[in-house]
RNA sequence: GCCCCGGUAGCUCAGUUGGAAGAGCGCCGCUCUGGUAAGGCGGAGGUCCCGGGUUCAAUCCCCGGCCGGGGCUCCA
């Protein structure tokens, strides 16, 4: 059988004259006139009545692609003029009708043009790309394309092919990865709220670049700053010795491994000429770490080391993919590079990474669902290694095959998050990297005083910064929908204690308390704006402020604070007891220099 | 890159069936000294995204472009 399936934003049709003797009645079916409809035109090949196979399929593709285009019905047309292998006029009825009878019993509005006329048509196709597609279904060939590249690994070791999974035994969320990834269907939509609380703190595009490119406030620089720093915590704690880097971001494309390492990212390269030399932007910190270490003298016993870099990477998307802290063209990506002795090692390494990652998303209050891009022969090989991962995952994960010798890794671990509408988001990633080094000749000596490649794992423990700020962010507003007070981590909270004056009286008062929590190593500020007190608690309510502290003629007389907690509620306290609770909820978390300008009076508006 | 929706004050948006442009917030001034989510009064502020077309007349209608949001294609 082959069909072509066309989305029409208006479809007609009118039977003229008898093509065959054995044309179907169009008593009541001369013509008919459909918007908004999947019109498929079917030719029904030889042997294609004489098993199910070919009319399941066929069915099974049109819903799928009848709900991916959001249509409102099905015409199933016959044409003649996609094949010259055509089934005899009877078989060809009878398959006509089961296929339109399959799809209508999936409670989809089907109408059907009558076989072996000559019509008069016409179409008027939307033109998405899905609005266009044509297949060939031959009887015996089961698996449906698009799944065959996909398999589900279970904590206890089992694989089991898309077709044969059992919803019951799939958690809610690896759901919607397999929905998103496998069964790619379409969604509803809605624009997400951390959008919103992105201009909220200032995270905005910048309209005077290149599309793609972001600014960042006050608030939002500071928290970047936090997240970088945090990154660089995360890459020390695996326990292994890691260098931090800095270094370029153009790099020459006359350099053979330059330009190999380029073409593995085609098209998405920001390219640049400049004094007749051909210049990139590096999509990772790859380049620079692999350009310095290959000129580093590397024994056996040093291995395995980290290089880390905060590196803005810089990816052409196209523009209708952009979104606003999470596919960029800029962006900046705490890339981490760990040198191995060989796969081994690098296999023993990945499990403090992957714990690590986990262990990460966790303390925001999140889980990950993971896609592992491999190939087969990996897989053969290293079984007993994915069902570890997976093990420590304590869940399914979805393993997606890669052909063979197509990438520079051989493994590929994607962790998502699900987010407040229901999508699969990457945020962490790691990879094993057994091309790089021999491309770019990093190389050790082993024991035997030989020259060896090192592997090497690429890994971005907490995403990209954008990204990770993406979950921070996703994460209250997940909270919200939930009915919930949105807030953020005290720890990237641009203000995490601010100290209102009841009166300009009280001044003094409020600025000492200030000093005393600066003095901890706390972002602090006061709003000592001439406004009521309502306004001045509301204003910090509407960013989020942590802690808010009012001091006035009570406090004065009691030496206690009064403290407003966030989503909790408003308690005494002494300043020491304030400082002891927020150093406990800071500890383990960076502080950054950065912090904005004390007094609320005196600062421009530049955020809702 | 494709399809749909949108672009009006610094921000969020209303509006004009084509005839001199509106609100709230913010800003400025005055007033209020206020105890946990907006005290009161007044004022300033506009290339209605850009370019072309239709029209006596375009912010509004038509065409093209730019930018944003959504859905895809992509992407790992």
């Amino acid at each position: 059988m082959k069909t072509l399936l066309i989305h029409a934003k208006h479809f007609e049709y009118e039977a003229r004259e008898k093509a065959l003797d054995a044309a179907e009645s169009i008593d009541g079916n001369r013509s008919g006139s459909f918007e908004n409809a999947l019109v498929v035109f079917v030719t029904v090949e030889k042997g294609d009545g004489s098993s199910q196979d070919v009319v399941e399929e066929a069915a099974a593709d049109v819903l799928d692609v009848f709900r991916r285009v959001g249509a409102s019905r099905v015409v199933v047309y016959p044409y003649a003029h996609l094949s010259d292998d055509l089934a005899d006029p009877e078989e060809a009825k009878r398959v006509l009708s089961q296929l339109a009878e399959r799809i209508s019993s999936a409670g989809v509005p089907v109408s059907r043009a009558p076989f072996g006329w000559y019509k008069r048509f016409s179409v008027e196709c939307y033109g998405h790309p899905l609005s266009e597609l044509s297949r060939t279904i031959k009887p015996g060939r089961r698996v449906r394309p698009g799944y065959a590249d996909f398999a589900v690994m279970f904590p206890d070791g089992r694989i089991v092919g898309i077709e044969e999974l059992r919803a019951e035994e799939l958690p809610e969320d690896f759901v919607a990865l397999l929905e998103a990834e496998v069964f790619k269907k379409k969604r509803e939509g809605g624009e997400p709220k951390y959008l919103e609380y992105c201009r909220k703190f200032g995270f905005e595009w910048e309209p005077m670049s290149d599309l793609g490119h972001m600014r960042y406030g006050p608030e939002a620089t500071i928290m970047l700053d936090a997240v970088a720093e945090y990154a660089w915590q995360c890459a020390r704690s695996l326990g292994i010795p890691v260098y931090k880097v800095r270094g370029t971001n153009t790099f020459n494309l006359s350099f053979k491994p330059v330009a190999q390492h380029a073409q593995l990212f085609g098209d998405r390269l920001y390219q640049m000429e400049v004094d007749e030399k051909k210049l990139i932007l590096r999509y990772a910190a790859c380049h620079q770490q692999f350009a310095m270490v290959k000129d580093w003298e590397i024994s056996y016993r040093d291995l395995p080391f980290g290089a880390f870099e905060v590196a803005d990477s810089y990816r052409l998307e196209q523009p209708g993919e952009l979104l606003l802290c999470f596919r960029l063209r800029k962006f900046y990506m705490p890339d981490l590079h760990v040198f191995c002795k060989d796969l081994a090692e690098a296999m023993e390494v990945s499990f403090r990474i992957h714990s690590k990652i986990y262990e990460e998303i966790r303390k925001l209050g999140r889980d990950y669902v993971s896609i592992y891009n491999l190939t087969r022969s990996f897989l053969e090989q290293h079984r007993d290694y994915l069902k570890r991962l997976v093990e420590m995952e304590g869940k399914p994960v979805l393993l997606h095959f890669v052909p063979e010798g197509k990438y520079y890794w051989v493994i590929n671990v994607e962790y998502n998050i699900i987010d407040e509408l229901g999508r699969p988001r990457e945020i962490g990633t790691f990879q094993i990297d057994v091309g790089n080094a021999e491309r770019f000749g990093i190389t050790y000596v082993d024991e035997n005083n030989t020259r060896r490649y090192p592997v090497i794992i690429h890994t971005a423990i907490i995403g990209s910064l954008e990204r990770y700020v993406f979950a921070v962010l996703d994460t209250a507003a997940k909270k919200a929908r939930a009915g919930e007070v949105p807030s953020l981590p005290l720890w990237l909270s641009p203000v995490q204690v601010r100290v209102i004056p009841h009166s300009s009286e009280y001044l003094k008062l409020a600025d000492s308390i200030a000093d005393k929590l600066e003095e901890q190593g706390i972002r602090v500020d006061v709003d000592d704006r001439e406004e009521s007190l309502a306004k001045r608690i509301r204003d910090a309510e509407v960013k989020w402020i942590p802690y808010v502290v009012v001091v006035g003629k009570r406090e004065a007389e009691s030496g206690k604070l009064t403290v407003r907690v966030r989503g909790q509620g408003q308690y005494e306290m002494s300043l020491e007891e304030l400082v002891g609770r927020l150093v406990s909820e800071l500890k383990g978390y960076p502080r950054v220099s950065a912090a904005l300008p004390r007094y609320v009076s005196a600062r421009p508006r530049y955020s809702p």
